[in-house]
RNA sequence: GGGAGAUUAGCUCAGCUGGUUCAGAGCAUCUGCCUUACAAGCAGAGGGUCACUGGUUCGAACCCAGUAUCUCCCACCA
């Protein structure tokens, strides 16, 4: 037979991947047999592609299930999208305008038909790309947030919550995207560092009651005396003084008390405001003079509302000005601003310009400046929802992986806002509540419903449903997204059934700390809200999946690889593998390629593994002869389950590949296999063949879950197996104690030290590793070299190994523990050398044993450290005494 | 401006309640090897004042205080 030098992912990953939906084996059904192990995708967008941070993503929620599958738990792992209103609508809207369409010609109607027929074309991609990674989703689940059914569980939601008194419609001053021409919630606002100008602008004083009191105590001011004539804001809005209404100073402002009670003119305008006092105004930022613009800062509307000022909207909906601004009407925002600066420098208002650091928020989706404006928006109450979900988190009802976001998300909960949950979008759920002609409205599931409250509301009898009018907003994205544990199913259509009532809670949540707040926060809400129940145990917060650099990947760099094109190239084990070897909890992953290519060795390792056994012939005469090996390889395989058990507990992803890694490389190929290799072409004993095959295959079970198909197809290499016999579905090794395992451990490390130190003169000495050599070893366990001869013979290529009690003539030495071994070389010895490799060691090992002496003269340690740490300084006060004099010995010799 | 976290080998990170294994792992580097499972490999080696300064303790990478640097989160100074 002949089996492939190397491993080729791509002849074999879509073929397991058909097999195991053929079996079935990623449905999950309610079965109370069984414990439910269920996990939600965070869907992403149902337009999106994949990326680097899916992969890792969904990466690690499959190692998560496969392995709980393994375990025998009914293992759910829901997959779906999400509509993604303000993303997806915008690149309809682009897609449109390419075609020579433009949004405003359309009707809503007319718009969601081009929307649906692009989700019908793109849509799903992004799942189809997950089969290929390996994501062992039960496909039959699969949702989408804009699904009728889930549609109806937010409106029913929507209506309840308004119902309960805790949705509400209110004038506020909202986060504009006049890009997106819609509001956004205050988490959809980021923002950004920026170099901006500050304009400092000449206001006219224009007042009768002109005091000048700042002449008269100027000399003891710190200010300098200001224009009597004029009065200099400061403000990096200049377009925006149309919209004036007042200048604020601080009362205590010794500059200005001239002032109070004055009217200034707006430059250009000429249109007269007054000089208002209040102490939210910094003395000392910018001229102490603030304009105050409600319409257009939220500070200032605050300030307006306190003082009884009227407001002056400027803009329209695109961020262009409007015919209040009188001037500049029209044009965009930026380029009246660039307007109005020449306009009023020419006009001799303009003081100076400052360069300064500020910040200017950004609408997330479209990156647009955001513009607060006071608008008409629907809002959802927080508090009384927030104050269980920070309580479950602190109680660690629901646990985030690493901690260390409990504090993020303390902070972030104990000064929750309300959150404003409509969008001037059409791509979404049409907000259900239905305006009377007297302008009063309902809010209702249907307009069937709505209308029967309408005529109850309003008395009339007669109303029809055309005489109603809904909103014509829609949902905020994530006021679906807030239901999707619950409602993946259906558990608001009907919140007694059996898969909700079996899989929620969820387990696991696996997803990034950026949608901590927009998503995990408020489905722990709407979770505790509408079940009583926190939606899942434990969240796994990844880290952004950078490049080597630790740039962020993104399309302008071109710094981000095709994750399809690197399964082709690496197959998925090797992706998967690559992903998760440096990516710890919450840590950014500093993508390279060289962690995919580490990855695909190691897939390649695992292979030539499974050639070498595959390969033997077995003799049935022959006898067992590698009992030492077997047993400690299995106490070695019995001690890192355990150990791999452990990590997945603590959610230690990398922590568990790595541990698996070693066992597989370390242990079982470079240390087991070369134990009871036979020689070439010498066929093998069927009691080793036969332990060797079950070590192999538990290997590929605790493989499996990260690398599921090589796994997979070694598998059914290794040999036939029944119609239902796969890995995929094989259960977990347990862990099964093994006699004396430490003692079996620390034996077989004392005969690998051996080998080594045989090795390592191999090297030095330039002998290769085949050149028949000799061991003698002075030693007080001589039943070491007894037991482990075989291996140590072969391992460490000897003729033979015998205890000496004198360091035989022209040799080199090695200690290992406390014992010395000495490989006769003819000819090769280099005396002075020799020494002085001695006598670092004596030395090495002096220093160690003052250091003990001096721990041990310290009676304050003997007297305050646990007896049994005392007791094992002694002992190693003994060892060391014992290596000195060997050393010495041995040096004398020479 | 407020808060949280981090700083350990060239890189990415472990290091649990201070005390065997306390200075580790993987990758990278260097030196030998095409030794018939694997050169996508084998064998071996060299890398660190545990950010800095003090303190507590018999004993500190670990606890405390301060300093520096970095990251993240929150925040309305025009």
């Amino acid at each position: 037979m002949s089996i492939a030098k190397t491993y080729t992912p791509a002849d074999v990953e879509a073929k397991w991947y058909q097999r195991w939906q053929e079996q079935g084996f990623f449905k999950a059904k309610a079965n109370p047999r069984k414990k439910p192990y269920t996990v939600v995708i965070p869907p992403p967008n149902v337009t999106g592609v994949l990326h680097m941070g899916h992969m890792l993503n969904n990466t690690i929620q499959d190692v998560l299930v496969r392995r709980a599958r393994m375990q025998g738990k009914e293992a759910c792992w829901v997959p779906g999208t999400d509509h993604a209103s303000i993303a997806t609508e915008a690149k309809v809207v682009a897609l449109l305008k390419e075609q020579g369409i433009e949004k405003k010609d359309l009707t809503r109607e007319q718009f969601l038909e081009h929307a649906f027929a692009w989700k019908e074309k793109y849509g799903g991609i992004i799942l189809e790309q997950l089969k290929q990674l390996g994501a062992s989703c039960d496909w039959d689940r699969t949702r989408f947030t804009m699904e009728p059914e889930l549609t109806e569980a937010v409106l029913r939601v929507f209506v309840d919550l308004h119902q309960k008194g805790l949705v509400y419609r209110g004038i506020r001053m909202v986060n504009w995207d006049p890009l997106g021409q819609t509001a956004l919630s205050d988490e959809e606002v980021i923002p950004k560092d920026v170099m901006a100008k500050m304009y400092h602008l000449k206001y006219e004083v224009v007042s009768s009651e002109y005091v000048d009191s700042a002449q008269e105590q100027g000399e003891k001011s710190q200010y300098s005396i200001p224009n009597t004539q004029y009065l200099t804001v400061a403000t990096s809005r200049p377009e925006t003084i149309m919209a004036d209404v007042a200048v604020a100073v601080n009362p205590n402002d010794p500059r200005y008390t001239h002032l109070h009670g004055a009217k200034v003119r707006i430059p250009l305008l000429n249109r007269e405001i007054p000089v208002i006092l209040d102490e939210y105004v910094s003395i000392d930022f910018g001229t102490g003079a603030l304009k105050v613009t409600p319409a257009h800062d939220l500070n200032d509307y605050e300030l307006g509302v306190k003082h009884n000022l009227p407001v002056i909207d400027i803009l329209n909906n695109d961020g262009s000005l409007n015919e209040k601004a009188v001037l500049y009407v029209g044009q965009d925002r930026f380029a009246a601003r660039r307007n109005i600066v020449k306009d009023l420098e020419e006009a001799g208002h303009l003081v100076k310009v400052e360069e300064y650091a500020s910040i200017v928020q950004t609408s997330e989706r479209t990156k647009a400046v955001i513009e607060p404006r006071l608008s008409l928006q629907w809002f959802l109450k927080m508090e009384h929802l927030a104050k269980p979900a920070l309580e479950v988190v602190e109680n660690d009802t629901v646990k985030l992986h690493p901690a260390k976001f409990k504090n993020t998300y303390r902070v972030w909960m104990e000064n929750v806002r309300d959150w404003c949950i409509s969008r001037q979008l059409w791509w979404g759920q049409q907000i259900p509540a239905y305006y009377l002609p007297d302008g009063t409205y309902v809010v209702a599931l249907t307009a069937e419903e709505a209308l029967i409250q309408a005529r109850e509301q309003s008395g009339n009898a007669d109303l029809q449903l055309t005489d109603l009018r809904q909103d014509e907003d829609v949902l905020d994205t994530w006021f679906s997204s807030w239901l999707w544990p619950i409602s993946v199913f259906d558990g608001f259509k009907d919140p007694d059934n059996a898969d909700v009532n079996y899989f929620y809670p969820t387990n696991d949540l696996v997803t990034g700390p950026d949608i901590l707040f927009f998503w995990v926060a408020r489905m722990i809400m709407a979770g505790l809200e509408y079940r009583k129940e926190v939606p899942f145990r434990n969240v796994y917060l990844t880290g952004i999946v950078r490049d080597a650099q630790g740039r962020k990947m993104s399309k302008q760099l071109g710094n981000s690889p095709d994750p399809l094109d690197l399964i082709k190239q690496f197959g998925a084990d090797g992706v998967r593998t690559g992903m998760l070897f440096s990516a710890p909890a919450g840590n950014d992953l500093l993508y390279d390629e060289k962690l995919v290519e580490q990855g695909r060795n190691f897939s390649n390792k695992l292979w030539n593994a499974f050639r070498l056994i595959k390969g033997w012939e077995v003799d049935a005469a022959l006898p067992f002869p590698n009992e030492k090996a077997v047993e400690w390889f299995s106490a070695k395989l019995n001690a890192t389950i355990a150990e791999l058990d452990e990590h997945f507990e603590k959610f230690r992803m990398s922590d568990a590949l790595m541990t698996v890694y070693k066992l597989v490389w370390d242990d079982f190929c470079s240390e087991y296999l070369e134990m009871i290799k036979p020689a070439y072409q010498a066929p093998i004993d069927p009691e080793t063949l036969r332990l060797t095959t079950v070590f192999l295959e538990t290997l590929l079970k605790l493989l499996h879950p990260f690398m599921p198909f090589i796994t997979e197809e070694i598998w059914h290499e290794l040999k036939e197996r029944g119609p239902k016999e796969y890995v995929c579905v094989a259960a977990w090794p347990k862990v099964q104690p093994v006699a004396n395992s430490a003692e079996v451990l620390a034996r077989m490390e004392r005969a690998l030290g051996i080998v080594g130190g045989v090795r390592t003169i191999r090297n030095q000495k330039g002998l290769g590793p085949n050149k028949p050599l000799t061991l003698a070893a002075k030693t007080d366990d001589a039943q070491l070299l007894t037991d482990y001869d075989g291996i140590i013979r072969k391992l460490a290529a000897l003729t033979d190994v015998s205890v000496v009690t004198e360091a035989p003539a022209a040799s080199v030495g090695f200690v290992a523990g406390s014992s010395e071994f000495f490989v006769p070389l003819e000819g090769q010895i280099d005396l002075g050398a020799e020494k002085e490799r001695l006598s670092k060691e004596l030395e090495y090992a002096q220093g160690f044993r003052d250091s003990v002496l001096k721990k041990l003269a310290n009676e304050k340690f003997v007297a305050n450290a646990k007896p049994d740490l005392v007791e094992r300084e002694r002992q190693k006060l003994a060892d060391a005494e014992a290596k000195i004099t060997a050393l010495e010995q041995s040096l004398a010799a020479l």
